[in-house]
DNA sequence: CTCTCTGCAAAGCATTTGCACATTG
DNA sequence: CAATGTGCAAATGCTTTGCAGAGAG
């Protein structure tokens, strides 16, 4: 992700370009579904008293520019990535380790299924959760 | 969905049917959606005294067993059902409304997708989010 | 009778928000 | 300079939990 297109995209909108919204995106840059927390940590280490607020506010920005993708599942923290191409989830339901997958064909189906009801502004993801091979080979008794 | 059949699915695991587990059963029986206050409420009307926490702890093993369904996506509470039939969901972004919806062709998706990375206990869910009719005619700036 | 469950209230966690000051364009 | 953004800390909302007494099998 080229940081121009990023800037560009806040530029574009009615949003500023501040220091802690720039040290937001390159925390992003580099890495995958990382926690709001995660984020402030990166953005601290380069910025410090940068509050947890700012980041979150941030986040929010950006998703709603469509420059970042959340994966809210479940009760824990969600998890935030830049938007690079359109993708879906698999959660290992064990260790929780995420990874991104393609799916074609999805696309379509949730079009077609929220153009019927009348829907506008259609999003869609799809969560697919299981065990992944790691854990599906620790015994269940297994002490860590 | 019998009672019966759900009575049995809670003595067959190490749980014990109590007149609160049944009641929530018969809350979730017949409705959708229902988030844990609402379902309190329902249950209350006909136990009062029943407490918020009894009702979560329920609904968390209902979902153990495998008799509840939860949609838990973004920040907002979790919503319960019954599981009676694999569906996806519709979400309104604006007012929160909560649509079943079938969309077949999914579950192929998502078996070659995990398969192919070698999970197994395969789950998935497909959320669709949108502006829907009634919330797409209501003016931006629309005084509530 | 023993083990599990419940109500209560407090704690926990992720996220949001009000406010006065700092910063951007 | 006017409008927007920020840090701080308190508030919020949902969910979980410890504990002592109640209930199920």
């Amino acid at each position: 992700m080229e940081l121009k297109t990023v800037d560009a995209g806040l530029l574009q909108s009615r949003y500023r370009l501040t220091k802690q919204r720039a040290a937001v995106l390159r925390a992003l840059g580099d890495g995958t579904h990382l926690s709001a927390e995660t984020i402030l940590e990166r953005v601290r280490s380069e910025m410090p008293g940068v509050s947890l607020g700012t980041i979150y506010r941030t986040l929010d920005i950006l998703r709603e520019i469509g420059l970042v993708q959340v994966f809210s599942h479940g009760g824990s923290a969600a998890r935030y990535e830049a938007a690079l191409e359109k993708h879906h989830h698999l959660l290992c339901s064990e260790c929780k380790q995420l990874t991104n997958v393609q799916a074609d064909g999805i696309a379509q189906i949730a079009h077609d299924v929220a153009e019927n009801a009348g829907f506008s502004q259609i999003d869609y993801s799809l969560a697919i959760v299981g065990k992944c091979l790691t854990c599906a080979a620790i015994p269940k008794n297994a002490v860590t």
